[in-house]
DNA sequence: ATAAACCATGGACTATGGTCGATGGTCAAA
DNA sequence: TTTGACCATCGACCATAGTCCATGGTTTAT
């Protein structure tokens, strides 16, 4: 499918997936046509949005996504230990949320002084 | 002051302060000689920055700060309402904490299935 | 006198996740 | 055929808080 029937079906821009696409974070991208430079993105690259979009709610920075994806593409067979996958993004949200506390108790203890 | 010396005096770099001054958060500063460009930097600016990385602690942003800077600067006599600053802060903080849970739980809820 | 240490300016670079515009080529419908 | 919608690439821009480099002038110490 052509850029805009990607962008329609996976709801971000163009403009978004030139920029996944850049990272190479996109599937089967190819230019079959000798007569333009169209390109044709693989419908795959839909789900693949998806995942994306999903990762990113838990924070995932698109540089962990394209690792996983790059992991799953060196190896299709072997199954990704999604729980640990998610469990070290669990601490570090963890940690992030302590550090947040240890700030609003300081701006606490200014506020009540 | 030189800059060398505010840069010891206040514990950040010169290329830091350089910073400061173009996002005009330093006062005072002044350039007071004819044969060369060398800067002078008020000592107040010592405290200024002691400020800043206070407040920046507290997760405040550069230009917040610069404009509590900016209200003081043009009525040093009206007593900022510090307690308003910080609760307000405090809002925010407690708002990324509370978001920061949802995500938490979202990723308990995946580990857990 | 010369080298080291200091000063100034300006611009590029870091990470993050895009967005926007310019330019130019192509395709589909009226 | 011409207009509008689509496609491509490239580069600039947004916020954030600096850091680092190049270039060139000055000051201080030896």
């Amino acid at each position: 499918m052509k850029i805009g029937e990607l962008s329609k079906q996976s709801g971000v821009s163009r403009d978004t997936i030139r920029f996944y696409e850049g990272k190479e974070m996109l599937t089967n991208v190819s230019q079959p046509f000798e007569w333009n430079n169209y390109k044709d993105y693989g419908k795959e690259n839909v789900k693949r949005i998806q995942i994306i979009k999903y990762l990113q709610r838990f924070s995932f920075k698109l540089k962990e996504i394209k690792e996983l994806f790059d992991q799953k593409d060196a190896n299709p067979d072997k199954c990704i230990d999604k729980s640990e996958v998610f469990k070290s993004k669990l601490k570090i949200i963890e940690k992030e949320i302590k550090e947040l506390q240890e700030t609003r108790k300081a701006l606490l203890k200014i506020i009540n002084d």
